[in-house]
DNA sequence: AGGACCCTTCGGTGACGGCCGAACGGTCGC
DNA sequence: GCGACCGTTCGGCCGTCACCGAAGGGTCCT
Protein backbone atom coordinates (compact mmCIF):
# COMPACT_ATOMS: atom_id res chain seq x y z
CA UNK A 1 0.00 0.00 0.00
CA UNK A 2 2.41 2.75 -1.29
CA UNK A 3 1.46 5.43 -4.21
CA UNK A 4 -0.36 6.73 -1.17
CA UNK A 5 -3.55 8.82 -2.19
CA UNK A 6 -4.94 10.90 1.19
CA UNK A 7 -1.84 11.41 3.15
CA UNK A 8 -3.14 9.51 5.98
CA UNK A 9 -6.44 8.10 5.94
CA UNK A 10 -8.94 8.97 8.46
CA UNK A 11 -8.98 5.31 9.84
CA UNK A 12 -11.18 3.48 7.61
CA UNK A 13 -9.91 0.29 9.87
CA UNK A 14 -6.68 -0.54 10.22
CA UNK A 15 -7.91 -3.67 10.34
CA UNK A 16 -7.55 -4.26 6.97
CA UNK A 17 -3.59 -4.14 7.52
CA UNK A 18 -3.88 -6.84 10.19
CA UNK A 19 -6.12 -9.33 8.49
CA UNK A 20 -3.77 -8.86 5.37
CA UNK A 21 -0.62 -9.21 7.63
CA UNK A 22 -1.64 -12.57 8.27
CA UNK A 23 -2.79 -13.63 4.75
CA UNK A 24 0.48 -12.92 3.86
CA UNK A 25 2.16 -15.24 5.75
CA UNK A 26 -0.10 -18.14 3.57
CA UNK A 27 0.54 -16.20 0.75
CA UNK A 28 4.07 -17.70 -0.48
CA UNK A 29 4.19 -20.79 -1.48
CA UNK A 30 7.03 -21.96 0.24
CA UNK A 31 5.71 -21.04 3.60
CA UNK A 32 2.01 -22.39 2.92
CA UNK A 33 4.38 -25.54 1.30
CA UNK A 34 5.31 -25.89 4.88
CA UNK A 35 2.26 -25.51 6.20
CA UNK A 36 0.32 -28.29 4.35
CA UNK A 37 3.78 -30.26 5.53
CA UNK A 38 2.85 -29.56 8.70
CA UNK A 39 -0.67 -30.11 8.61
CA UNK A 40 0.24 -33.65 9.35
CA UNK A 41 0.36 -32.60 13.05
CA UNK A 42 3.95 -33.87 13.71
CA UNK A 43 7.12 -31.68 14.50
CA UNK A 44 9.83 -31.23 11.54
CA UNK A 45 13.05 -29.94 11.54
CA UNK A 46 13.91 -26.56 9.72
CA UNK A 47 16.24 -28.47 7.16
CA UNK A 48 13.03 -30.97 6.43
CA UNK A 49 11.26 -28.71 5.50
CA UNK A 50 13.07 -26.93 3.41
CA UNK A 51 13.92 -29.95 1.28
CA UNK A 52 10.35 -31.18 1.03
CA UNK A 53 10.16 -27.27 -0.34
CA UNK A 54 13.11 -27.17 -1.97
CA UNK A 55 14.53 -23.87 -1.26
CA UNK A 56 18.09 -22.75 0.38
CA UNK A 57 18.26 -23.42 3.97
CA UNK A 58 19.20 -19.70 4.96
CA UNK A 59 15.60 -19.31 2.63
CA UNK A 60 13.73 -21.58 4.98
CA UNK A 61 15.08 -20.02 8.17
CA UNK A 62 13.58 -16.41 7.20
CA UNK A 63 9.80 -18.28 5.98
CA UNK A 64 10.01 -19.67 9.33
CA UNK A 65 10.54 -16.19 11.21
CA UNK A 66 8.05 -15.21 9.97
CA UNK A 67 5.66 -17.53 10.77
CA UNK A 68 6.79 -18.41 14.09
CA UNK A 69 6.71 -14.63 14.91
CA UNK A 70 2.88 -14.58 13.14
CA UNK A 71 1.58 -17.24 15.71
CA UNK A 72 1.59 -19.55 13.06
CA UNK A 73 4.24 -22.09 14.20
CA UNK A 74 5.56 -22.37 16.99
CA UNK A 75 9.50 -24.21 17.85
CA UNK A 76 10.84 -26.20 20.24
CA UNK A 77 15.00 -25.94 20.08
CA UNK A 78 16.63 -29.54 20.97
CA UNK A 79 20.63 -29.07 20.25
CA UNK A 80 21.51 -28.78 17.14
CA UNK A 81 17.55 -29.10 15.59
CA UNK A 82 15.24 -26.62 15.46
CA UNK A 83 11.43 -28.38 15.34
CA UNK A 84 8.67 -26.67 14.23
CA UNK A 85 4.72 -27.48 14.50
CA UNK A 86 2.01 -25.80 13.86
CA UNK A 87 0.46 -23.33 16.70
CA UNK A 88 -2.91 -25.45 17.44
CA UNK A 89 -5.79 -27.12 15.97
CA UNK A 90 -7.15 -23.52 15.44
CA UNK A 91 -4.27 -22.57 12.93
CA UNK A 92 -4.33 -26.47 11.46
CA UNK A 93 -8.35 -25.97 10.71
CA UNK A 94 -7.70 -22.38 9.61
CA UNK A 95 -5.04 -23.69 6.94
CA UNK A 96 -7.47 -26.47 5.99
CA UNK A 97 -10.28 -24.57 5.42
CA UNK A 98 -8.08 -22.15 3.61
CA UNK A 99 -6.50 -25.25 1.70
CA UNK A 100 -10.05 -26.64 0.97
CA UNK A 101 -11.55 -23.78 -0.47
CA UNK A 102 -8.58 -22.94 -2.77
CA UNK A 103 -9.28 -24.41 -6.40
CA UNK A 104 -7.27 -26.74 -7.18
CA UNK A 105 -4.45 -27.06 -8.66
CA UNK A 106 -5.70 -26.79 -12.26
CA UNK A 107 -2.52 -28.94 -13.73
CA UNK A 108 -3.85 -32.37 -11.52
CA UNK A 109 -0.37 -32.64 -10.26
CA UNK A 110 1.52 -34.92 -12.88
CA UNK A 111 3.21 -37.88 -11.06
CA UNK A 112 6.51 -38.59 -12.14
CA UNK A 113 7.89 -41.84 -10.51
CA UNK A 114 6.73 -45.28 -9.64
CA UNK A 115 7.39 -44.96 -5.92
CA UNK A 116 5.41 -40.82 -6.33
CA UNK A 117 3.02 -43.22 -7.22
CA UNK A 118 2.99 -45.42 -4.78
CA UNK A 119 2.94 -43.19 -1.91
CA UNK A 120 0.37 -41.15 -3.51
CA UNK A 121 -1.93 -44.04 -3.48
CA UNK A 122 -1.19 -45.02 -0.06
CA UNK A 123 -2.24 -41.38 0.97
CA UNK A 124 -5.38 -41.56 -0.57
CA UNK A 125 -6.06 -44.71 1.16
CA UNK A 126 -5.25 -43.38 5.14
CA UNK A 127 -3.55 -40.71 6.01
CA UNK A 128 -3.60 -38.28 9.21
CA UNK A 129 -4.62 -34.96 8.73
CA UNK A 130 -3.03 -33.27 11.32
CA UNK A 131 -5.11 -35.40 14.08
CA UNK A 132 -7.46 -37.33 12.83
CA UNK A 133 -8.20 -39.72 9.64
CA UNK A 134 -8.33 -38.71 6.37
CA UNK A 135 -8.19 -40.62 2.48
CA UNK A 136 -10.84 -43.10 1.64
CA UNK A 137 -10.57 -44.66 5.21
CA UNK A 138 -11.49 -41.39 6.70
CA UNK A 139 -14.04 -40.88 4.54
CA UNK A 140 -15.68 -44.61 4.86
CA UNK A 141 -15.62 -44.63 8.46
CA UNK A 142 -17.46 -41.53 8.60
CA UNK A 143 -20.30 -42.58 6.08
CA UNK A 144 -20.62 -45.99 7.43
CA UNK A 145 -21.04 -44.23 11.62
CA UNK A 146 -23.43 -42.10 9.82
CA UNK A 147 -25.36 -45.24 8.39
CA UNK A 148 -24.99 -46.84 11.70
CA UNK A 149 -26.86 -43.98 13.28
CA UNK A 150 -23.95 -43.26 15.21
CA UNK A 151 -23.68 -39.25 13.26
CA UNK A 152 -26.56 -37.32 11.89
CA UNK A 153 -25.95 -34.14 9.38
CA UNK A 154 -29.24 -32.44 9.67
CA UNK A 155 -29.08 -28.52 10.56
CA UNK A 156 -25.14 -29.34 11.00
CA UNK A 157 -23.24 -32.37 12.26
CA UNK A 158 -23.61 -33.91 15.17
CA UNK A 159 -23.19 -37.20 17.16
CA UNK A 160 -26.07 -39.14 18.42
CA UNK A 161 -26.47 -40.75 21.66
CA UNK A 162 -26.14 -44.08 20.05
CA UNK A 163 -23.26 -42.31 18.53
CA UNK A 164 -22.02 -41.22 22.02
CA UNK A 165 -22.90 -44.90 23.51
CA UNK A 166 -20.60 -46.02 20.71
CA UNK A 167 -17.81 -44.18 21.63
CA UNK A 168 -18.11 -44.96 25.78
CA UNK A 169 -18.36 -48.82 24.16
CA UNK A 170 -14.84 -48.69 22.81
CA UNK A 171 -13.10 -47.14 25.65
CA UNK A 172 -12.46 -44.06 23.63
CA UNK A 173 -12.74 -40.88 26.12
CA UNK A 174 -13.48 -37.40 24.25
CA UNK A 175 -11.61 -34.70 26.40
CA UNK A 176 -14.80 -32.74 26.73
CA UNK A 177 -15.69 -28.96 27.98
CA UNK A 178 -12.85 -27.16 26.04
CA UNK A 179 -13.71 -25.04 23.34
CA UNK A 180 -13.30 -27.64 20.60
CA UNK A 181 -15.91 -28.77 18.71
CA UNK A 182 -16.96 -32.38 19.70
CA UNK A 183 -17.75 -33.17 15.56
CA UNK A 184 -16.09 -31.35 12.78
CA UNK A 185 -16.35 -31.98 8.95
CA UNK A 186 -13.22 -31.62 7.20
CA UNK A 187 -13.03 -31.88 3.84
CA UNK A 188 -10.90 -34.51 2.24
CA UNK A 189 -8.57 -33.38 -0.92
CA UNK A 190 -8.51 -36.74 -2.94
CA UNK A 191 -11.96 -37.57 -1.85
CA UNK A 192 -13.50 -34.65 -2.17
CA UNK A 193 -15.95 -35.74 0.55
CA UNK A 194 -16.06 -35.00 4.17
CA UNK A 195 -14.47 -37.01 7.19
CA UNK A 196 -14.82 -37.11 10.67
CA UNK A 197 -12.63 -34.53 12.46
CA UNK A 198 -13.08 -32.49 16.05
CA UNK A 199 -12.15 -34.06 19.15
CA UNK A 200 -14.32 -37.14 18.30
CA UNK A 201 -12.21 -37.29 15.50
CA UNK A 202 -9.32 -36.86 17.07
CA UNK A 203 -9.76 -38.96 19.96
CA UNK A 204 -10.53 -41.95 17.45
CA UNK A 205 -7.48 -41.89 15.31
CA UNK A 206 -5.82 -41.77 18.61
CA UNK A 207 -7.77 -45.14 19.57
CA UNK A 208 -6.97 -46.27 16.44
CA UNK A 209 -2.99 -45.90 16.72
CA UNK A 210 -3.04 -46.92 20.51
CA UNK A 211 -5.38 -49.84 19.78
CA UNK A 212 -3.26 -51.03 16.68
CA UNK A 213 -5.88 -50.64 13.97
CA UNK A 214 -3.51 -48.71 11.84
CA UNK A 215 0.16 -47.88 11.97
CA UNK A 216 2.43 -44.74 10.45
CA UNK A 217 4.16 -46.19 6.77
CA UNK A 218 7.61 -44.91 7.14
CA UNK A 219 7.71 -41.08 8.49
CA UNK A 220 5.29 -39.99 6.16
CA UNK A 221 1.36 -38.92 7.08
CA UNK A 222 -0.04 -42.15 5.21
CA UNK A 223 -1.20 -44.83 7.51
CA UNK A 224 -1.91 -48.87 6.53
CA UNK A 225 -4.66 -50.72 7.89
CA UNK A 226 -3.57 -53.99 10.24
CA UNK A 227 -5.25 -57.22 10.17
CA UNK A 228 -6.63 -56.17 13.85
CA UNK A 229 -8.16 -52.62 12.42
CA UNK A 230 -9.60 -54.63 9.92
CA UNK A 231 -11.38 -56.79 12.39
CA UNK A 232 -12.25 -54.52 14.63
CA UNK A 233 -13.80 -52.27 12.03
CA UNK A 234 -16.03 -55.16 11.44
CA UNK A 235 -16.95 -55.71 14.49
CA UNK A 236 -17.66 -52.44 15.91
CA UNK A 237 -19.13 -50.55 12.78
CA UNK A 238 -19.96 -53.72 10.89
CA UNK A 239 -18.11 -52.49 7.70
CA UNK A 240 -18.09 -54.81 4.82
CA UNK A 241 -15.10 -55.69 3.14
CA UNK A 242 -17.38 -54.08 0.58
CA UNK A 243 -16.77 -50.34 2.11
CA UNK A 244 -13.50 -51.33 2.89
CA UNK A 245 -12.35 -52.35 -0.96
CA UNK A 246 -10.68 -48.81 -1.34
CA UNK A 247 -8.67 -49.14 1.70
CA UNK A 248 -7.34 -52.12 1.60
CA UNK A 249 -6.63 -51.94 -2.23
CA UNK B 1 9.37 -18.13 -6.26
CA UNK B 2 12.08 -17.38 -8.59
CA UNK B 3 15.54 -17.50 -7.64
CA UNK B 4 15.08 -21.17 -8.83
CA UNK B 5 17.05 -24.09 -7.36
CA UNK B 6 16.28 -27.17 -8.62
CA UNK B 7 15.06 -27.03 -12.43
CA UNK B 8 11.97 -28.33 -11.66
CA UNK B 9 10.57 -29.87 -8.56
CA UNK B 10 9.57 -33.19 -8.50
CA UNK B 11 6.52 -32.13 -7.61
CA UNK B 12 6.55 -31.13 -3.08
CA UNK B 13 2.91 -31.00 -3.49
CA UNK B 14 1.89 -28.50 -6.09
CA UNK B 15 -0.69 -27.62 -3.40
CA UNK B 16 1.66 -24.85 -1.63
CA UNK B 17 1.37 -23.06 -4.80
CA UNK B 18 -2.63 -22.98 -4.47
CA UNK B 19 -3.02 -22.43 -1.23
CA UNK B 20 -0.65 -19.35 -1.41
CA UNK B 21 -2.99 -18.14 -4.54
CA UNK B 22 -5.62 -18.20 -2.72
CA UNK B 23 -4.10 -16.32 0.31
CA UNK B 24 -2.76 -13.97 -1.29
CA UNK B 25 -5.93 -12.59 -2.24
CA UNK B 26 -6.47 -11.63 1.25
CA UNK B 27 -2.62 -10.42 1.72
CA UNK B 28 -3.41 -7.27 0.70
CA UNK B 29 -4.58 -4.01 2.57
CA UNK B 30 -6.55 -2.90 0.57
CA UNK B 31 -8.02 -5.92 -0.83
CA UNK B 32 -8.64 -7.39 3.03
CA UNK B 33 -10.44 -3.98 3.98
CA UNK B 34 -12.84 -5.18 0.88
CA UNK B 35 -13.44 -8.26 2.18
CA UNK B 36 -14.05 -6.59 6.17
CA UNK B 37 -16.11 -4.44 4.59
CA UNK B 38 -18.41 -6.83 3.01
CA UNK B 39 -18.51 -9.18 6.16
CA UNK B 40 -21.89 -6.68 6.89
CA UNK B 41 -23.35 -9.33 4.52
CA UNK B 42 -24.76 -6.42 1.67
CA UNK B 43 -23.76 -5.84 -1.37
CA UNK B 44 -21.41 -2.56 -2.36
CA UNK B 45 -20.89 -0.69 -5.57
CA UNK B 46 -17.34 -0.87 -6.84
CA UNK B 47 -16.80 3.09 -5.72
CA UNK B 48 -18.22 2.83 -2.48
CA UNK B 49 -15.24 0.08 -1.45
CA UNK B 50 -13.05 2.17 -3.29
CA UNK B 51 -13.55 5.28 -1.30
CA UNK B 52 -14.23 3.17 1.87
CA UNK B 53 -10.24 1.70 1.17
CA UNK B 54 -8.89 5.09 0.43
CA UNK B 55 -7.81 4.07 -3.34
CA UNK B 56 -8.78 5.41 -6.75
CA UNK B 57 -11.22 3.42 -8.76
CA UNK B 58 -9.28 2.48 -11.29
CA UNK B 59 -7.74 0.63 -8.38
CA UNK B 60 -10.11 -1.01 -6.69
CA UNK B 61 -11.00 -2.50 -10.37
CA UNK B 62 -7.97 -4.51 -10.33
CA UNK B 63 -8.73 -5.45 -6.97
CA UNK B 64 -12.12 -6.68 -7.30
CA UNK B 65 -11.40 -8.57 -10.66
CA UNK B 66 -9.23 -10.48 -8.54
CA UNK B 67 -10.99 -11.63 -6.06
CA UNK B 68 -14.08 -11.94 -8.07
CA UNK B 69 -12.09 -14.45 -10.25
CA UNK B 70 -10.81 -15.98 -7.07
CA UNK B 71 -14.23 -17.02 -6.04
CA UNK B 72 -13.94 -14.86 -2.65
CA UNK B 73 -16.52 -12.54 -3.94
CA UNK B 74 -19.72 -12.48 -6.67
CA UNK B 75 -20.50 -9.70 -8.75
CA UNK B 76 -23.86 -8.49 -10.32
CA UNK B 77 -23.92 -5.71 -12.37
CA UNK B 78 -27.14 -3.59 -12.39
CA UNK B 79 -26.71 -0.72 -14.90
CA UNK B 80 -23.63 1.69 -14.72
CA UNK B 81 -23.47 -0.16 -11.25
CA UNK B 82 -21.08 -2.85 -10.35
CA UNK B 83 -22.27 -4.38 -6.83
CA UNK B 84 -20.19 -6.84 -5.06
CA UNK B 85 -20.84 -9.62 -2.11
CA UNK B 86 -18.97 -12.33 -0.40
CA UNK B 87 -19.23 -15.60 -2.44
CA UNK B 88 -21.01 -17.11 0.78
CA UNK B 89 -21.37 -18.03 4.09
CA UNK B 90 -18.31 -20.25 3.81
CA UNK B 91 -16.31 -17.00 2.40
CA UNK B 92 -17.57 -15.46 4.99
CA UNK B 93 -17.00 -17.57 7.90
CA UNK B 94 -13.60 -17.87 6.58
CA UNK B 95 -12.58 -14.26 6.54
CA UNK B 96 -13.73 -13.99 9.94
CA UNK B 97 -11.81 -16.85 11.29
CA UNK B 98 -8.85 -15.41 9.50
CA UNK B 99 -9.73 -11.85 10.94
CA UNK B 100 -10.17 -13.23 14.59
CA UNK B 101 -6.73 -15.12 14.16
CA UNK B 102 -4.55 -12.24 13.49
CA UNK B 103 -2.83 -10.28 15.79
CA UNK B 104 -5.27 -7.17 16.58
CA UNK B 105 -3.60 -3.94 15.03
CA UNK B 106 -1.26 -2.96 18.21
CA UNK B 107 -1.91 0.50 17.97
CA UNK B 108 -5.08 0.40 19.38
CA UNK B 109 -6.50 2.17 16.19
CA UNK B 110 -6.40 5.35 17.21
CA UNK B 111 -10.23 7.57 17.05
CA UNK B 112 -9.67 11.04 15.18
CA UNK B 113 -12.64 12.48 15.44
CA UNK B 114 -16.04 12.67 17.47
CA UNK B 115 -18.32 10.84 14.86
CA UNK B 116 -15.72 8.33 14.62
CA UNK B 117 -15.76 7.24 18.17
CA UNK B 118 -19.65 7.24 18.45
CA UNK B 119 -19.55 4.85 14.76
CA UNK B 120 -17.26 3.22 16.85
CA UNK B 121 -19.28 2.89 20.00
CA UNK B 122 -22.39 1.96 18.16
CA UNK B 123 -20.50 -0.66 16.31
CA UNK B 124 -19.32 -2.08 19.71
CA UNK B 125 -22.79 -2.19 20.79
CA UNK B 126 -24.41 -3.83 18.44
CA UNK B 127 -23.66 -4.90 14.66
CA UNK B 128 -24.34 -7.80 12.16
CA UNK B 129 -21.60 -9.84 11.57
CA UNK B 130 -21.93 -11.03 7.83
CA UNK B 131 -25.27 -12.80 8.47
CA UNK B 132 -25.91 -13.00 12.26
CA UNK B 133 -25.81 -10.15 15.29
CA UNK B 134 -21.95 -9.26 17.17
CA UNK B 135 -21.03 -6.75 19.76
CA UNK B 136 -22.03 -6.46 23.01
CA UNK B 137 -25.55 -7.33 22.21
CA UNK B 138 -25.07 -10.28 20.47
CA UNK B 139 -22.31 -11.93 23.09
CA UNK B 140 -25.40 -10.75 25.59
CA UNK B 141 -27.60 -12.95 23.69
CA UNK B 142 -25.74 -15.40 23.59
CA UNK B 143 -24.39 -15.68 27.49
CA UNK B 144 -27.61 -15.57 28.18
CA UNK B 145 -28.88 -18.49 26.25
CA UNK B 146 -26.22 -20.40 28.01
CA UNK B 147 -27.67 -19.34 31.09
CA UNK B 148 -31.06 -20.48 30.49
CA UNK B 149 -30.22 -23.51 29.07
CA UNK B 150 -30.99 -23.61 25.19
CA UNK B 151 -26.75 -23.49 24.37
CA UNK B 152 -24.03 -25.55 25.71
CA UNK B 153 -20.30 -25.74 24.95
CA UNK B 154 -19.18 -29.04 27.00
CA UNK B 155 -17.71 -30.63 23.88
CA UNK B 156 -18.81 -28.34 21.11
CA UNK B 157 -21.51 -26.02 20.77
CA UNK B 158 -24.98 -27.48 20.43
CA UNK B 159 -28.44 -26.35 20.61
CA UNK B 160 -30.53 -28.55 23.07
CA UNK B 161 -34.12 -29.69 22.94
CA UNK B 162 -35.13 -26.41 25.52
CA UNK B 163 -33.26 -24.18 23.15
CA UNK B 164 -35.10 -25.94 19.57
CA UNK B 165 -38.16 -25.64 21.77
CA UNK B 166 -37.57 -21.70 21.94
CA UNK B 167 -36.91 -21.22 18.54
CA UNK B 168 -39.93 -23.04 17.28
CA UNK B 169 -41.96 -20.50 20.25
CA UNK B 170 -40.63 -17.60 18.87
CA UNK B 171 -41.27 -18.58 15.15
CA UNK B 172 -38.04 -18.46 14.04
CA UNK B 173 -37.33 -21.16 11.25
CA UNK B 174 -34.39 -22.71 10.68
CA UNK B 175 -32.87 -24.07 7.43
CA UNK B 176 -32.01 -27.06 8.13
CA UNK B 177 -30.48 -30.37 6.45
CA UNK B 178 -27.64 -28.46 4.58
CA UNK B 179 -24.08 -28.20 5.46
CA UNK B 180 -24.19 -25.57 7.37
CA UNK B 181 -23.34 -26.14 11.14
CA UNK B 182 -26.79 -25.48 13.06
CA UNK B 183 -24.64 -23.08 15.46
CA UNK B 184 -21.26 -22.16 15.14
CA UNK B 185 -19.13 -19.56 17.39
CA UNK B 186 -17.75 -16.70 16.19
CA UNK B 187 -15.48 -14.93 18.33
CA UNK B 188 -16.03 -11.14 18.69
CA UNK B 189 -13.42 -8.78 17.96
CA UNK B 190 -14.34 -5.94 20.80
CA UNK B 191 -15.63 -8.25 22.84
CA UNK B 192 -12.96 -11.00 22.55
CA UNK B 193 -15.91 -13.07 23.35
CA UNK B 194 -17.98 -16.11 21.32
CA UNK B 195 -21.15 -15.36 19.98
CA UNK B 196 -23.81 -17.19 18.50
CA UNK B 197 -23.14 -17.89 14.86
CA UNK B 198 -24.14 -20.72 11.72
CA UNK B 199 -27.75 -21.12 10.55
CA UNK B 200 -29.66 -20.96 13.92
CA UNK B 201 -27.39 -17.80 14.70
CA UNK B 202 -28.54 -16.35 10.91
CA UNK B 203 -31.94 -17.26 11.66
CA UNK B 204 -32.17 -15.90 14.96
CA UNK B 205 -30.91 -12.29 13.35
CA UNK B 206 -32.79 -12.36 10.61
CA UNK B 207 -35.73 -12.97 12.59
CA UNK B 208 -34.93 -9.42 15.10
CA UNK B 209 -34.91 -7.59 11.73
CA UNK B 210 -38.27 -9.08 10.61
CA UNK B 211 -39.97 -8.67 13.71
CA UNK B 212 -38.24 -4.84 14.37
CA UNK B 213 -36.43 -5.86 17.88
CA UNK B 214 -33.31 -4.04 15.73
CA UNK B 215 -33.03 -2.06 13.26
CA UNK B 216 -29.46 -0.64 11.32
CA UNK B 217 -28.24 2.70 11.79
CA UNK B 218 -27.62 4.26 8.55
CA UNK B 219 -25.57 2.24 6.06
CA UNK B 220 -23.55 0.83 8.49
CA UNK B 221 -22.57 -2.57 9.78
CA UNK B 222 -24.45 -1.30 13.68
CA UNK B 223 -27.71 -2.01 14.62
CA UNK B 224 -29.79 -0.11 16.81
CA UNK B 225 -31.80 -2.33 19.89
CA UNK B 226 -35.53 -0.97 19.64
CA UNK B 227 -37.68 -0.35 22.39
CA UNK B 228 -40.00 -3.28 20.95
CA UNK B 229 -36.60 -5.40 20.71
CA UNK B 230 -36.04 -4.96 24.66
CA UNK B 231 -39.27 -6.18 25.43
CA UNK B 232 -39.12 -9.10 23.24
CA UNK B 233 -35.64 -9.80 24.82
CA UNK B 234 -36.93 -9.48 28.44
CA UNK B 235 -39.78 -11.34 27.71
CA UNK B 236 -38.61 -14.35 25.88
CA UNK B 237 -35.23 -14.47 27.33
CA UNK B 238 -35.90 -12.83 30.82
CA UNK B 239 -32.93 -10.70 30.06
CA UNK B 240 -32.37 -8.30 33.06
CA UNK B 241 -31.29 -4.72 32.30
CA UNK B 242 -28.40 -5.67 33.56
CA UNK B 243 -27.39 -7.71 31.36
CA UNK B 244 -28.55 -5.37 28.45
CA UNK B 245 -27.00 -2.51 30.26
CA UNK B 246 -23.87 -2.59 27.78
CA UNK B 247 -26.19 -2.65 24.91
CA UNK B 248 -28.34 0.29 25.41
CA UNK B 249 -25.67 2.19 26.49
C1' DA C 1 -28.70 15.71 -26.99
C1' DG C 2 -25.95 16.82 -23.34
C1' DG C 3 -23.82 16.13 -19.06
C1' DA C 4 -22.97 13.65 -14.88
C1' DC C 5 -21.58 9.54 -13.11
C1' DC C 6 -19.76 4.62 -12.73
C1' DC C 7 -16.47 1.78 -14.15
C1' DT C 8 -12.52 0.04 -17.09
C1' DT C 9 -8.18 -0.01 -19.78
C1' DC C 10 -3.47 1.27 -20.30
C1' DG C 11 1.21 2.84 -19.51
C1' DG C 12 4.53 3.96 -16.24
C1' DT C 13 6.71 3.94 -11.70
C1' DG C 14 8.60 2.39 -7.48
C1' DA C 15 8.91 -0.55 -3.36
C1' DC C 16 8.65 -4.78 -1.26
C1' DG C 17 10.07 -9.33 -0.66
C1' DG C 18 11.70 -13.92 -1.96
C1' DC C 19 15.79 -16.14 -3.57
C1' DC C 20 20.62 -17.59 -3.39
C1' DG C 21 25.61 -18.31 -1.82
C1' DA C 22 29.20 -17.62 1.22
C1' DA C 23 30.75 -17.10 5.67
C1' DC C 24 30.05 -18.02 10.51
C1' DG C 25 28.63 -19.90 15.38
C1' DG C 26 26.53 -24.00 17.75
C1' DT C 27 26.02 -28.80 18.71
C1' DC C 28 26.93 -33.46 18.20
C1' DG C 29 29.79 -37.78 17.36
C1' DC C 30 33.92 -40.15 16.80
C1' DG D 1 39.71 -31.88 19.73
C1' DC D 2 38.47 -32.51 14.86
C1' DG D 3 35.19 -33.01 11.25
C1' DA D 4 30.26 -33.38 10.05
C1' DC D 5 26.09 -31.24 10.39
C1' DC D 6 22.25 -27.84 11.54
C1' DG D 7 20.97 -23.48 11.55
C1' DT D 8 21.65 -18.22 11.04
C1' DT D 9 23.26 -13.74 9.18
C1' DC D 10 24.43 -10.69 5.48
C1' DG D 11 24.70 -8.69 0.67
C1' DG D 12 22.99 -8.45 -3.52
C1' DC D 13 19.87 -9.56 -7.27
C1' DC D 14 15.52 -9.23 -9.69
C1' DG D 15 10.65 -10.15 -10.41
C1' DT D 16 6.13 -9.06 -8.95
C1' DC D 17 2.56 -6.15 -7.89
C1' DA D 18 -0.01 -2.19 -5.91
C1' DC D 19 -0.47 2.35 -7.10
C1' DC D 20 -1.88 6.46 -9.87
C1' DG D 21 -3.70 9.54 -13.69
C1' DA D 22 -5.53 10.18 -18.09
C1' DA D 23 -8.42 8.65 -21.57
C1' DG D 24 -12.44 6.17 -23.05
C1' DG D 25 -16.94 3.35 -23.14
C1' DG D 26 -21.57 2.64 -20.92
C1' DT D 27 -25.57 4.02 -18.56
C1' DC D 28 -28.75 7.02 -16.57
C1' DC D 29 -31.18 11.53 -15.91
C1' DT D 30 -32.94 15.80 -17.57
Amino acid sequence: MHGMSAPDMPSPSVRGQDLAAFARLLADPTRAGFCLALLDGRAWTASELARHAGVAASTATEHLNLLVAGGVLVQERQGRHRYLRLAGTETAELVESLAAMAPRGSVLTPVRSLSAAGRRNALARARTCYDHLAGALGVAITTTMTDRGLLVWEGGLALTSRGTAWLADLGVVVPAANRRPAVRSCLDWTERRPHLAGAVGAALCAHAFGAGWIVRIGSTRAVALTAAGHDALRAHLDMTDQTLAPVVR
